[in-house]
RNA sequence: GCCCCCGUAGUUCAAUGGACAGAACGAGGGACUUCUAAUCCCUAGAUCGAGGUUCGAUUCCUCGCGGGGGCACCA
């Protein structure tokens, strides 16, 4: 629909410019309007209005009233445009005849791209914010791959590292009743780690924390994550897939080879500064050890040499931005265009209590764990919240209050929308009109809801753009406020078998639409409620 | 000290530089003998401050104020 009108203004204009075409809130602007006219008037001088007047004419003879009803030259200089009824009914038949296929599209160029998320150090249980950067993961997964990209779903495990093995000094130290110091993780989960390998202090120690990093992922992360509906497709382990096979040294000896790592005070340094505007880094520290910095470059070759991703989306939490430009930095060093990797940054869940804020920390054994979230208010209602919030939206979360309100969560106004439609679907006798018989439909709430159902493509569009997935949750909202509008001012089941048919129709383009952002959301749609 | 993010109705959040700043919850009022009232309709209510750029600024720039996060041979 955009695209036509696009085509339309550009013909006019007869050169090509950067304008916009929206569909504004106010139903008195017209169903799309540009700014156009603006953007000339920068170049020629000449008033906006004046140039919207004489495209509006120009745009009018060449359509001839196929796609446009209705165009108008607005001060102080918009031009809006009424779309042809007609034009409504056949992308509202378009609907019924793609099904679940509307809206998703084959990009002009496909991809390989890799969404890498959660990546929680397996030290102790998912926390509420492991939740939000899931939720957006695994949904900005889903929309790359309904633009048509292959997509790779992956979870880096730390498991080689630091933080492992004061994990498994927590254990040991209590198993062997020994001094707790102040770094080792807490919490009850360690005491239960403790009864469960309470005969194993041996394998703990020989595999450096290992063994029970590996207990924790497999029978608490996983799960949890699965009950979350989140999905990979890739396990990468840091200790398997690049220590145990030795790359972290063939990397650095390929940086070795380019002269980008040098020693010095008994370390080994990434110069970075040659490349960036970043000081350099220490890759293999004085004690012979290497840097978490040296197995993430390593990670990295893997996803840009070896595995050849066209684009890597890394989603972080904001506590890691400082890291940012230094991977890019390094990402730089082993020969990967640094623009082709993309970090999100997640900005941290402030967590409410009583209005005050309660401070998480998974070291100290205090934060609400994802299984917590979900067993209090629920997959869906969580998701969907979730959701709805920019990624760099600090939010407040009150689990008591989130717990009280879930039933007011928004999540149940769609999953009700399609709850209704699928009523009224069962009691139509399953006939509905054909193209032609649509012709019914031209009462306010009818078009209101036509129109919003055909946005889906273009919002979908837009999203796999700017990666802005807040927008999806909040159209699955306005699809059914119109549809719930339409519900209670037209009966669809009704003595009229034509209109019936063509409302008929407009349900089933509903349950569609629905069907298909939800499902990109992985929010479930009920049966019934 | 330096770097990143945020500041919008009472509250939690929206708004690719556009027109009269939108929702939800909360507040007030109305609507069910008919497809599920977890709904619909109506009312009140907001851009932290000061400059600047622009035909036009919640959005961009500068400064200030307030909040969150980060500045290791930790991860």
């Amino acid at each position: 629909m955009k695209e036509v009108l696009e085509k339309l203004i550009t013909q006019a204009i007869g050169q090509k410019a950067d304008f916009d075409l929206t569909a504004p809130d106010k139903s008195d602007f017209g169903d799309y309007a540009t700014n156009v006219a603006f953007v000339l008037s920068k170049a020629d001088g000449r008033s906006p209005l004046s140039i919207a007047q004489e495209l509006v004419e120009k745009i009018k003879s060449t359509d001839n009233g196929k796609v446009i009803n209705k165009a108008e030259a607005v001060a102080p200089g918009f031009i809006n445009f009424w779309l042809n009824p007609e034009i409504l009914l056949q992308e509202l038949a378009d609907i019924l005849d793609q099904k679940n296929k509307y809206g998703r599209f084959k990009t002009a160029t496909p991809q390989k791209i890799q969404v890498e998320f959660v990546s929680a150090n397996p030290t102790g249980p998912l926390t509420m914010a492991n939740g939000r950067g899931g939720f957006l993961g695994a949904t900005l997964a889903n929309v790359l791959e309904a633009a048509g990209n292959k997509v790779v779903r992956e979870f880096y495990i730390n498991d080689a590292g630091n933080q492992v093995k004061l994990l498994g000094e927590s254990v040991l130290a209590i198993i062997e009743s020994t001094e707790l110091k102040d770094e080792y993780y807490k919490g009850d989960y360690i005491k239960k780690l403790a009864d469960k390998f309470k005969n194993k202090a041996g394998r703990i120690k020989k595999t450096g924390g290992r063994i029970v990093a590996d207990y924790l992922l497999r029978r608490h992360l996983k799960p949890s994550l699965k009950n979350a509906g989140i999905k990979f497709d890739n396990w990468f382990s840091e200790y398997r897939n690049l220590h145990k096979k030795g790359e972290l040294q063939k990397v650095l000896e390929f940086l070795e080879d380019k002269g980008l790592a040098i020693e010095h005070d008994g370390a080994t340094w990434l110069k970075t500064s040659d490349i960036a505007d970043e000081k350099d880094r220490v890759l293999v520290k004085s004690d012979g050890s290497p840097t978490y910095f040296l197995a993430d470059v390593a990670y990295h070759y893997d996803k840009f040499i070896k595995r050849k991703f066209d684009k890597v989306i890394d989603i972080w939490g904001a506590d890691h931005h400082g890291y940012v430009a230094r991977l890019k930095a390094g990402a730089k060093t082993i020969g990967a265009d640094p623009e082709k990797l993309e970090i999100i940054l997640v900005q941290l869940v402030r967590l409410m209590k009583d209005g005050q804020e309660s401070r998480m920390s998974k070291r100290a054994g205090q934060f609400i764990t994802l299984d917590e979230l979900l067993n209090e208010v629920g997959k869906d209602a969580a998701r969907f919240h979730f959701l709805m919030y920019a990624p760099e939206t600090h939010m407040d979360f009150d689990l008591e209050l989130a717990k009280e309100k879930s039933l007011k969560n928004p999540v149940y106004y769609v999953q009700y929308a399609y709850v209704r439609a699928l009523g009224v679907l069962s009691k139509g006798s399953g006939s509905i009109a054909n193209h032609a018989g649509l012709k019914e439909l031209s009462s306010d709430s009818e078009l209101r809801l036509i129109k919003e159902l055909i946005k889906w493509p273009d919002i979908l569009r837009q999203t796999t753009e700017d990666y802005q997935i807040n927008r999806l949750p909040r159209h699955a909202i306005d699809i059914s406020r119109a549809f719930h509008n339409f519900y209670e001012h037209e009966r669809v089941v009704c003595v009229d078998p034509a209109i019936m048919k063509a409302r008929l129709a407009l349900v089933s383009a509903t349950k569609i639409v629905l069907e298909n952002v939800l499902n990109i959301l992985g929010v479930d749609l009920p049966k019934k409620m």
